[in-house]
DNA sequence: ATTATCTATAGATCTATAGATAATGC
DNA sequence: ATTATCTATAGATCTATAGATAATGC
């Protein structure tokens, strides 16, 4: 229906070259499907605009009228890699549930995320090229990110957690809770390494596993934890229903 | 004093162009120390082995009397960076003490080596460029390790974690178990990431913070856990003693 | 006329090889 | 004589620009 629309984008200007792959998508789309896949799997350096085009079915140079340059391309890629999880997270904040829950909710999102995206994107994050100053706008959405993970952590803490963490104020625990925040991370992204070794696993079963696993890196076990997870996998639920009804 | 024998290595030979910035280590080593920074500073591909000859001090040809091809270099750092975990794997192996104990003087080991070796050398295994055919042995070492540490966790999960992961059979199950497996491993590499954010940061809180977390999602709290990480410091010590002696 | 491609190519790399050269060692 | 460098360069890229061309839209 709205199919019929969409579908012929691009029947204007020379015809191209080659045949293409995704014609449901507009050309600048069809780049980037094609330069995630390529920069996940070979990363942005080894990966010549030259091979983007053979795989987009238009020649080299034709890439130049839809981006200026090859770091344009992935910059556009990691844009829309982490905004969705942004945006997940500031809805969170303002559902109705413990600190615990809209963290475990927050969690499965990222990880469900991480593990569905078409290519494997997330490891786009883990490229030593976005270490280029060129990708500042990048990591401080990464770290508007970590924010907002920092303080659902610190709200989500059991208390016989926090004895172990020492005093609350000063430096030396401030970097404690720091690491802490870094590890829940760090397990999120797993789900990038385990997708690469194992794709098309069940993602049910590892989200899970990873949500519950740092809820008890945060003390949480037994029956308070099944009980944040399943107010967490409520949330989501309701999240994912406002999602979709937003499209 | 053996000092004087190791220092004037390479007096032979056509004097360099360049300065030597370490005249301590052989011309192999310097080229191997200055790859390994670039290569985590930049990335493999985008670092040319001009790049490299300009910060060892010689000219970007004279690599190739020491290393047959760039891709040489990098598999070289890669064996050398993986093997002494291995070797603290086997050991501990056979030391005296359970194997929650045990799993957490391997991790405090491999968290410590992936947060002080030089230059960060742990974000090589998240390059890109590895999974190329060519580095298959590497990537075998690698899971012999994780191998090693899939043996340690099914023997060191405790009961409370033992229940939620389901019937002790099948090949669900067995995915569960893997993606545990797979969650660790992650943790312990977060000390990766968290170096490149936060470098010359205090190791010892970190590394105890990711073995403490890691025996926590497999269920151990409280009494036990300090238990555990007390025993664990205490045969990670005997290792370093060990290994000291051997050196 | 506008759009989206094409062809052709400049200019800057980059890896690896061939052969010369300047030290030390014997 | 041996060793570890050097200089010079072949040949293969690679990114980005200039300008031509083949469609549709008006």
């Amino acid at each position: 229906m709205v199919d019929v629309e969409t579908r012929r984008v691009r029947d204007r200007g020379r015809p191209r070259s080659g045949t293409t792959l995704r014609p449901d998508l507009s050309a600048p789309e069809q780049i980037l499907d094609a330069a995630a896949q390529l920069f996940v799997e070979g990363g942005y350096s080894a990966t010549s605009t030259r091979a983007i085009a053979d795989q987009v079915g238009i020649r080299q140079a034709s890439l130049y009228y839809h981006f200026p340059s090859k770091e344009h391309i992935l910059e556009a890629l990691l844009m829309r890699t982490v905004s969705p999880s942004i945006g997940a997270a500031r809805s969170l904040q303002q559902a109705d549930a413990d600190s615990p829950a809209r963290l475990w909710a927050l969690i499965a999102y990222d990880a469900t995320q991480l593990f569905q995206a078409p290519h494997n994107v997330g490891t786009l994050y883990l490229l030593p090229e976005i270490r280029n100053e060129r990708f500042e706008p990048f990591r401080r959405e990464r770290k508007a990110l970590r924010d907002i993970y920092a303080a659902l952590i610190a709200a989500s803490i059991a208390t016989s957690v926090r004895v172990d963490l020492g005093p609350t104020r000063g430096s030396a625990e401030q970097s404690s809770l720091d690491y802490l925040v870094d590890v829940v991370f760090g397990m999120v992204e797993s789900a990038i390494a385990i997708r690469a070794d194992r794709a098309g696993d069940d993602a049910n079963t590892l989200v899970t596993t990873i949500a519950q696993s740092c809820l008890r890196v945060l003390g949480h076990t037994d029956d308070p934890l099944r009980t944040i997870s399943a107010d967490g996998r409520r949330i989501l639920a309701e999240l994912t229903v406002a999602q979709d009804a937003a499209r």
